[in-house]
DNA sequence: ACGAGAAACGCACCCGAGTTGCATCTCGGG
DNA sequence: CCCGAGATGCAACTCGGGTGCGTTTCTCGT
């Protein structure tokens, strides 16, 4: 969108390194192990919104701990690299938040989930104006609040 | 709102009738039971979003199950009668739709949910213009969707 | 009024996601 | 290289949602 294009070194921006991983940890005062970076490596590569289930699944083969796992979601949502959402689904959903390629939106935005698939899509750009009388909480029309949308999606139209 | 008031018998109309309960189930092809009157009645009595555990704890001391109390929120909500919502806190909540005094708001509205104390308000009336770029769901763009609201109430400020 | 049968109930039990306590291990500053 | 705060692994628990099944009860047709 923005116009400005930073020409990178072009191949070493596609995915962080270890080392900068590791830079991101400590910078937030979190150690670096191995189901850390493991962690940080999966969102940086794949992006998107995921769930801890998903997370656990992906990173089973590596033996990590269900808890250990869900600690390290949790604190690195505390640290402020990811954020940390509850969509209607009965589900934790984590994103990058800032930094590091793969980050599709670093913003806070809105998201719609499907009511029939559960697909969760990103709605960042999409601005929803208060139109309503007054009444309402003074987050609500201060724009303080997050947006959660439901419906059909296209393919469960 | 609308000027059409309707000059009602006066005292009959403040709460449904037994009977008028039991039309209301048959009416939805629902056989009228005891449990099932309970929850009505609650409903009707309190009005508000009320979750499953809430109902369950209200009418305990009658003795019905939690499954019993499970099964009819689901019905009743699967006949019209209340809608289910499951606003993001992993709790789903039922409202009375339509018909019968004790519903505050019979139209669809969006939900806001306080992070903090967990409180749930109705914001009928509120509406909220979509003003970003395409891209998103149809649904979306068609106003065919619910919203959901989080931040901090009031009181939590 | 009554009996048959579908519907609803009560109980027991399973599930997934989240969450925590605790013993053991390990990262990293000194 | 050592030590201790901090992180991991494992087990166990909560809470809400959900289901299978045997028993009870409502409703409808006779
Ligand atoms: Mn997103
Ligand atoms: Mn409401
Ligand atoms: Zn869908
Ligand atoms: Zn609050």
């Amino acid at each position: 969108m923005s116009a400005r294009h930073v020409a990178t070194k072009a191949r070493s921006r596609v995915a962080p390194t270890v080392k900068e991983l590791q830079g991101l940890l400590r910078g937030a005062g979190l150690r670096s192990t191995a189901p850390r970076l493991a962690v940080l490596e999966y969102f940086h590569s794949h992006g998107g919104t995921n769930s801890h289930a998903e997370i656990f699944d992906a990173l089973h083969d590596r033996g990590f701990d269900r808890a250990t796992i869900y600690r390290i979601l949790v604190d690195l949502a505390e640290a402020g690299i990811l954020s940390r959402t509850d969509l209607g689904d009965h589900v934790w959903r984590f994103e990058l938040r800032r930094g590091a390629r793969g980050a599709q939106h670093t913003e806070e935005h809105p998201h719609f989930v499907c009511v029939d698939c559960g697909g969760v899509s990103c709605l960042p750009g999409l601005s929803l104006k208060v139109e309503g009388q007054a009444k309402a909480p003074r987050s609500v029309t201060k724009n303080k609040v997050s947006i959660q949308l439901k419906g059909l999606c296209d393919d469960c139209s």
